[in-house]
DNA sequence: TTGACTTAATTCAAGAGTCGTACTAAACCT
DNA sequence: AGGTTTAGTACGACTCTTGAATTAAGTCAA
């Protein structure tokens, strides 16, 4: 409990409310300045001196057509632009590099996908560097600003957000990846690295399928297992950046051999190499390949759905324990889960259901991921924005 | 992704520096106002007038002996005064209802514990009304202000703060507790309820042994098992207010059977009868005179100290599962546990340290609360104190 | 077509805060 | 007794929000 918090002053009220401003755009969609007013509490000439801020920063833009509703003066709605200020997402996994880049009205300008450039190696820094740097010139040339990026990569992040501390699958260990990529980016592009389960969970909670809660859990679904946290709306980080590392809980079949030497790990039971032996096929190229496989197996195969049904019980237990300590509102699952949900969920949602501590305690929802392979680019993309809505930034 | 944030204005301003200064002369001590606006990093002028509020408020005193650092005019040091607002913690357990009245020093002006009335049964709310009444009564007599009241209890509170929703040993479903006792004391004192667990943990993070780490884990040990989790120097409390509920969590022994019903929770292998089963001893009055009986035992006798370690054994799987989700920097355990940390403690150390996720990962600290059987009430009443160091709260 | 009405947006002065500078206060040192 | 040094205060400049007054821009009805 030591001191905790800096002196605040009054240019701090104008961010607050200038962030509140934009909170209340992307929540309820363009408005005119007293509809802003209104959602957000503040008096109309506050709200018009920030609006005309932020039209100078280019954040906002005038809607041409002027709403009216019947009698009276007709107002002049804003709204958000996608015009300048893009946030920037990067993912790095085992056999790509992507970049998302999101502009403030929460569409996506830019997607772009660079499989690995020697097959069987993960990526280099300097993959995800080239990269991100064409893609930030080529957004700038356009008059867009790239106001920060951040990096989703499947392995520990440091708690200070920018050092790399263990990605086995990356051979990673310690880099301080922020800032070779600030270093590369040259001008103003604060930059930092989250988990890629992290960014997920907030991608998800951004644009996908956990936008009604502010308390959910996500689940990857790959050859490990992890967790990103939401609470409050916020993620939860842990003491050193490392909550979420669920795939090495000793949860479920005690007897089964995890990759990581020991016995009896989560991620043995319910991960991607697990679901294969238990259902005997071979993996494909991509898991998500390999998961469509399976489920084009299981629409058959009476056997296979039965073997998935297991799975399912497994990772209920897991999600079982997981919702006794967090008691999240909903629960996502991503990656290998999503195609074989239909065979998956019940059984894991019938163990949920059993294992609930109380029966006052509301079930959490099993929800499988709409966003896709690249979720995690998409909320690293969010979180490069987060500082924007938070009124953090100055524009 | 609601709206979330409320207009702000400079009087924010100048209740968050408030609570600057507060929290700056908490973590600190006695400071002269220079030494403060060093401390804060405000302006010279601005504690000078924050310290004259705090000072009419009765929150801060002139300390009478100037104190000279040598050359130069000497300090008059301001300090946080126990005389005048006071924070009044309230704890309810299956045998007894407790108070502590805490002041902003830090200092516990006043303990008071009464037994249930008629033995065997929980006690009634009238009895915590009463105590409540009584001990917030004699405060005021005494010209204390009692800013807040927030109860401790062993059970699911909702998210409101202010409901019970399920207490199954005190039979209490759904009490609109915090309105009753709001009543009872008809002037202003907002009162809130929190499970006991965060309470503790709270404790353990202002007072105890968890006052160095922002991100710890308290484990209370009973008949039931709870826990406490702080993320950030804030309670994590889940989408309804049941986060922490890791009793029942399926870890353990699969085949003990649990008092809810289930098998395999962890409780059935960490709880209090779990442990006197395996030990063979009976139970006494209390759980802490149950432990001391059975540390008592343990010494002499090596197949108690080895059960113990089996025990341990079962501990360690369950924090280890947790560690592995939340990352705290130190978990404590507290009720049953602390007399016989000596025999339990090595062996639940040894497995989170084997079940580590990664070797990059710190090994979280396992601590023995130092508290004693006011933890949970010492915690409630530092609740009730919150809003006063966040500034929040208009004194 | 014109004037009343209604609602949107801006202007303006008042109030609340912080901050840096200048100034006063209170000790010690020589 | 006067100089030096540090603590604390007074004051004007600046920032920000707010409510009231004012201006702007439509609809509606006669």
């Amino acid at each position: 409990m030591s001191l905790t918090g800096v002196p605040t002053g009054t240019e701090y009220v104008r961010r607050q409310n200038t962030g509140l401003v934009l909170r209340a755009l992307r929540a309820h969609g363009p408005a005119t300045r007293t509809e802003l007013a209104r959602r957000t509490g503040l008096a109309k000439a506050t709200v018009g001196t920030i609006v005309a801020e932020l039209e100078a920063a280019r954040a906002v833009t005038q809607d041409d057509d002027s709403v009216s509703s019947g009698r009276g003066r007709p107002g002049r709605p804003v709204a958000l632009t996608g015009e300048s200020i893009l946030g920037l997402g990067l993912e790095v996994n085992v056999d790509y590099v992507a970049a998302v880049a999101l502009d403030l009205g929460g569409n996506v300008r830019v997607v772009e996908t660079r499989p690995v450039a020697t097959a069987g190696t993960p990526p280099s820094t300097e993959e995800l560097i080239e990269l991100a740097t064409d893609v930030r010139t080529a957004l700038m040339a356009d008059g867009h600003t790239v106001v920060g990026a951040t990096v989703a990569v499947p392995g520990l992040v440091a708690h200070d957000n920018r050092t790399v501390s263990w990605a086995p699958n990356l051979g990673w260990d310690g880099r301080h990846l922020a800032a070779e990529l600030e270093e590369a980016f040259g001008a103003d592009c604060p930059t930092t690295i989250d988990n890629d389960a992290n960014c997920a969970a907030l991608a998800e909670a951004a644009h996908g399928v956990t936008t009604d809660v502010s308390h959910s859990l996500y689940i990857t679904g790959t050859i490990g297992i992890g967790a990103g946290i939401v609470q409050d709306g916020r993620l939860v980080r842990g003491g050193a950046g490392f909550a979420g590392e669920v795939g090495h809980m000793p949860i479920g079949n005690p007897s089964r051999v995890c990759g990581c030497g020991r016995m009896g790990c989560w991620e043995a039971s319910v991960g991607l190499r697990a679901m294969l032996s238990t259902v005997g096929i071979d993996e494909e190229d991509t898991p998500l390949q390999t998961a469509l496989a399976v489920a084009d197996l299981a629409a058959r195969d009476a056997s296979t759905r039965a073997a998935l049904a297991t799975l399912g019980h497994e990772l209920g237990t897991g999600l079982a324990t997981l919702a006794a300590v967090l008691d999240p509102a909903a629960i996502v699952l991503g990656g290998y889960f999503v195609p074989l949900g239909a065979y998956v969920v019940p059984a894991a949602g019938q163990v949920l259901a059993e294992r609930l501590p109380s029966a006052s305690i509301h079930l959490p929802q099993i929800r499988l991921s709409s966003l896709g392979i690249h979720a995690a680019a998409l909320g690293a993309a969010e979180d490069a924005l987060a500082d924007v809505y938070a009124g953090t930034l100055a524009l």
